[in-house]
DNA sequence: CATGAATGAGTCTTCATTCAT
DNA sequence: CATGAATGAAGACTCATTCAT
């Protein structure tokens, strides 16, 4: 069948996109993948380049529809974030081919449908953004860049992507638990120890990586 | 001269590596980007390959190096745990395509080339191991999963490498600073608020992904 | 509805031929000109080269036919000429693409179906022919090579389907009675002027044209 | 040496692209006809369509070229016009090839390269209006239709390279003479025959091509 | 040290055509 | 009668690499 063939173009091209990178993946990869002669392939697709950029834009939509359906009547800052967290890494847990493709390959689409994809990403992070912002203006969460803890703990997420497997001992519940917990203590006001010695790590990376990078 | 043109290759085969990716970067790009030509290009390099592994294990051993030299001495988990966030997301933010290309690009090697670079990454990750899990021994840190947290810690000090322009206002301090801030919250004993809902969570991710994604 | 098909097929393989050349016509193209999907396509002809074969074979046995019957009865060897090219010049201001696929298609035929096109072509040509020597042996006609001549008069009007537009300002009656008298005019006895200067040409066009031309 | 390379691929281009057509050639026609894989062939040349643009701007720069040169000077329209007449002959006698190409490939160029194409074309023709029209205003000319009749003549003596061969009886010089007096006789002062009988033209051609010609 | 020339194998994509439905 | 599906061969073009100069 027709729809068949579509969905085995697509899941073909995820495993693939995310395991040797879209310029990796030669459309013959893609045409075996899918069972299909690579002359095949094109009735189910427009380039290989749209192929990507149709996975990652319904990637992101998807995610963008789950967080909007799961933070939707959720009002308290924590409750939204945590939620964000506990979706965010169940879904890198349980996509992580789509997930890794969109993280990873947005260098390779066209300017034309990159923007499409960085809005649609822009959109996402927005809602993290929010829920911390709102945090912090209720004096829930506590830092001081707020906009780099947020990329900070949007990297941390997204890493799930790439190392979690399901064979392992941790089952998604206590994985998703955990981050929101990592999540919630980076927001929480805690007591810093002493800072690390900066001048000396700087130091040592001076000496490490040579003059050229005497801009530290 | 020839040591200026190996150098100008490799600073060359970084950059582009970093921001197109190794498959898509072709040895036209390298030559042009390096002003030599494609021929002149292989009295500095060997194959494509090897070039892309030397930087990795270039890029691997100077972090190593950093690692050692800045923790040697220290005893503390703490300090040895914020001293080597600090040293990792100031080498991140300096190096940033070196370690983007570190970070993306171990797929495109070799099985042998690939296991160097896994060993000398795996070497690394084992200070931050030994530093958690000394603080976990000794009460300093409370996490229930440390190798769990290690990669979420790891993951998100790695995105650095992604988004950090020097142009910004954020100077290299301040971030190395902030980072290690997350870093100790993170490792601190918090009572975490109220769970996710995690059943709901589930759920959604179920229906936006469809029937494929039972396993959640 | 068959024929319908059949003949829209035909129409746009002429339209697509005259436009863009037989190998610079997709059987796509056809289909979309056709409105027809490109399988359904081979309901109405057989493979692309014989469709091409069939219009050109068409085109020439009703060039043939029709100067067959308009100059049936004439006998003066003037009336039989100009006869001949006002029917040229209409059928090729009038079938404009008919004309213009079998003028420049002939090397896409296989040497079968060349072969009964260049038979048709020599057939029609033939009526020009004895007409112009039967002009030149009555002494009405003036031309010191008969042939050269011939084929620089059909030359001549066969530009005609290059250019004419029914949009100009110049009446179809007016072209064929222009180029009739240009033809009656050109085998007429003329004191010709002085000739121009052959070796000056010669020697501007081994210049221009180098070295590999010294056959000039 | 490059620079034989160089001609080689444009001599195979010209002489294929005459041949078969511009879409007819494929690149390993090219490679084999200029003795080169076709990988290096593109050490010679851009892309297929530059070749063909780059081919016939240089065929039409010659023309112009030896035009100007050997029409510098006169001044009479007689003059000019029969020496344009004869060097556009020896030109389509001589580069019959080079010719064709321009002729006939012109819709297989892009708008961009069509546009430097037609230009060049139509400051060629221009030396053969001018010419003609000082004749009619001189009175040595007589023709009602000027432009249709540069127009035909045009196509007359582009007909040269379809047909012209060295191998046959007719020298260039008398086939150059021959074709200047076919001009002259055209462009002198004759009373025409009778008429052909056009209205009968027209039914023969409605007869035979069907209603869809109703236009005539 | 440097590179123009060269190429076999590969790239993505389209070709004309067939056939089961 | 009509067409989606399918494909082997071919399309133009680029790849990483080598080598004689």
């Amino acid at each position: 069948m027709a729809v068949d063939s579509r969905e085995r173009v697509h899941r073909a091209a995820v495993t693939l996109f995310a395991g040797k990178g879209f310029h990796g993946t030669g459309i013959r990869d893609l045409a075996q993948a899918a069972k299909l002669s690579s002359a095949s392939l094109y009735h189910y697709m427009g380039t290989k380049e749209e192929l990507l950029a149709e996975i990652m834009r319904e990637s992101l939509e998807r995610l963008l529809e789950a967080a909007a359906l799961a933070t939707s009547g959720l009002t308290a800052p924590a409750e939204r974030l945590t939620t964000l967290v506990a979706l965010h890494v169940l879904t890198h847990a349980t996509q992580p081919d789509e997930t890794r493709v969109v993280d990873n390959e947005v260098h390779a689409l066209s300017p034309a449908a990159r923007k499409i994809v960085v809005e649609l990403r822009d959109a996402y992070e927005q809602l993290w953004a929010s829920a911390i912002d709102d945090g912090v203006a209720e004096g829930v969460f506590h830092t001081e860049h707020p906009t780099v803890t947020r990329l900070a703990l949007l990297e941390m997420c997204n890493g799930v992507a790439r190392w979690y497997s399901p064979r392992g001992t941790l089952v998604l519940d206590e994985l998703a638990a955990h981050y929101a917990q990592l999540v919630m203590r980076a927001l929480a006001h805690t007591g810093t120890g002493e800072n690390p010695d900066l001048a000396g790590c700087r130091a040592v990376v001076s000496q490490v990586w040579g003059i050229r990078t005497a801009g530290v």
